[in-house]
DNA sequence: CTCATGGGCGAGATCGTTCCCATATGCCAA
DNA sequence: TTGGCATATGGGAACGATCTCGCCCATGAG
């Protein structure tokens, strides 16, 4: 031996090395090419030795050193999944579904944040490129994520909202249909002065969940009245403080059309906060289901995505891009539907 | 040139390389090692010489391969963190909280879900050793993670609930005090039939919320009802048919302390559902503040917990340790507070 | 007996980076 | 002049795995 040992180098309060393919070669008494074989069980060994392999591998709690996996082989198991904000749950379900999908199919995940900004979102991606992820899926704030991934020849899968379609692979849900039916129900139920609160409407979710409101108004032959479609900030707080102003006019809307689970969050405080009765006052559906809305009184109905299937299959889809680089960029659509709970009804008479 | 650029190479519609530091010093006409200098600032290089390497790295869309110096370096920019479930809003406010400090510190974070097996954490936490993170910050089910990632040499906080105390770092909170406060306060409003919902007393969070429970009502000299102590399941259905079924009897509790907010929303949707209303039928507490729970009428009163914080010390002290690994193991204790709002009352008169 | 075949094993190259070391030059003090 | 020091650069060896070779040995067919 010319080299102590681990246990004696402990005992001494040295630092441990941690055990290496070598090591593992050098217990059994074979060559790492030997070790190697018997490990990842590629080739030819002898089932006495691969036995002593194996042995020694458990003996020493050998586990294979990933990066250095990689880097030979340039094949990675883990995938970036880069999302806007963990606290809203539309992403932390998003997050889990692929985080699931992802590990059921051998893969990490590499989890980051952006809170909506294309700067930290490029940051995130930059990280992706340097820990050579296989893969990433994003929700996207611009089309310079997908543009730089692409360039650096990582698969993207953009999900939620689109901003490379055609370019890249994309989930997403029918937001304009969507948005359309959820209006229609309003106006069949009487409603004529519908609001609109959107936050954004330069992403695909904002613009066609408005093209949709706009679509069922002119079906119906509602004229749209600009005042009531309303572009709050991010934020709860921006919405709540829109929500109060516009809800304190005299000609205030009769029903309420959230284009989010923030936006609604904010308008519900707001008819909280000012004590009108929904659905008596005025009438409240969502895009989204968030938890809560199936908890308040009353229950809010609302445009329900299946959150955890839009990561699951995003994760799928990515994988058959990494195992197709070059078939066709596809956009998946999921199903939404519209889930009845009690904060809509028909409009007071006047 | 011996070799085909990547540009040609590209036209052929050939595979492109990604492009290596030896790339980017030939492109500058220096050798790896002055080009490593150049782009680490470690070393000298002439600044003409530098310039002429950061100018070719950024033609090349040069991005270092973080797996190859890892690999050299032994010193990985990855922090693991292993949570239950993100679709509960504790954990995925504390993932967000850890990814933000990691973010912070120069790390990305590899996140992973268990859903509270023992068996799926050990994985997450091999995985962990095989990627060689620099360090986990886990909500443990078991002592063995801690054990297993202690062994492998990987620094370790236990966040929220501790199994390994004394051995390795942790952050939590003063469990036993906020509950008998909590308790306490219902007892100061004259209840004296209080249930406790709690899932499981075999980790710190439900022993110690157990205790403090139990220390409030002898403090107060009210006999202990074992029938008031549910052991419900996990998940929000059990929570609610334990909650339904003890709601129902003629001798039903006036207060419910619900020792987490997966307990407490099942209770809520049992009080709702056999139409008693709260807080006047029975006055409802949780431990844990949900984003639901501001938002329902009335609001619930909790025992807040600032999740983002307890996730982002947890990585703070994570990275304390990586700098000092001889230390010893230390236990932060973080506050919680109790937010009041309108779920509690004194009982009615018998 | 020869030669092809296939099982079984090890030497050494390789992935992309960093880092130690050797070498070289210019400058200043002894 | 010599020695020492700071600046500047390149060669080559790692890090830990995998993988391509090439070699050896049985076995069995011709």
């Amino acid at each position: 031996m010319s080299r102590k040992g681990n246990d004696a180098a402990a005992a001494a309060g040295g630092t441990v090395r941690r055990a290496t393919i070598k090591d593992v070669a050098e217990a059994a008494g074979v060559s790492r090419s030997t070790a190697s074989r018997a490990l990842t069980g590629r080739g030819y060994v002898a089932t006495d030795v691969r036995e002593r392999v194996l042995d020694a591998a458990r003996e020493l709690r050998y586990v294979p050193d990933a990066t250095a996996r990689y880097l030979k082989q340039q094949v990675s198991l883990s995938l970036g999944v880069l999302v806007s904000d963990l606290r809203n749950s539309f992403y932390a379900r998003l997050a889990a579904g692929a985080g699931a999908a992802a590990r059921g199919q051998g893969y990490s995940m590499v989890l980051a944040e952006d809170g909506g900004s294309v700067e930290a979102q490029l940051e995130a991606a930059e990280t992706f490129v340097a820990m050579r992820v296989a893969g990433v899926v994003v929700t996207p704030v611009s089309a310079d994520v997908s543009t730089y991934l692409s360039r650096h020849r990582i698969p993207v899968v953009e999900v939620d909202r689109q901003f490379a379609a055609g370019d890249v692979d994309a989930v997403v849900v029918d937001n304009h249909h969507a948005a359309q039916r959820v209006t229609q129900r309003l106006i069949d139920l009487g409603h004529r002065r519908i609001a609109l609160f959107i936050d954004e409407t330069t992403w695909t979710t904002g613009r066609e969940r408005h093209s949709g409101y706009h679509a069922a108004l002119s079906e119906a032959g509602v004229p749209l009245d600009p005042d009531l479609v309303v572009s709050s900030g991010w934020d709860v707080e921006a919405a709540h403080a829109a929500a109060v102003a516009l809800l304190q006019t005299d000609r205030r809307p009769t029903a309420v059309f959230a284009a989010n689970n923030v936006l609604a969050e904010g308008v519900w405080r707001a008819a909280n906060d000012l004590a009108l009765s929904i659905p008596a006052d005025v009438s409240l559906v969502s895009f989204d289901d968030a938890p809560w809305m199936s908890l308040v009184t009353p229950g809010l109905t609302a445009v329900a995505q299946d959150e955890s299937a839009l990561g699951e299959t995003a994760v799928r889809r990515l994988l058959e891009r990494i195992a197709a680089p070059d078939s066709a960029p596809l956009t998946v659509m999921m199903s939404t539907k519209i889930v009845d709970r009690d904060s809509i009804q028909a409009p007071a008479a006047d």
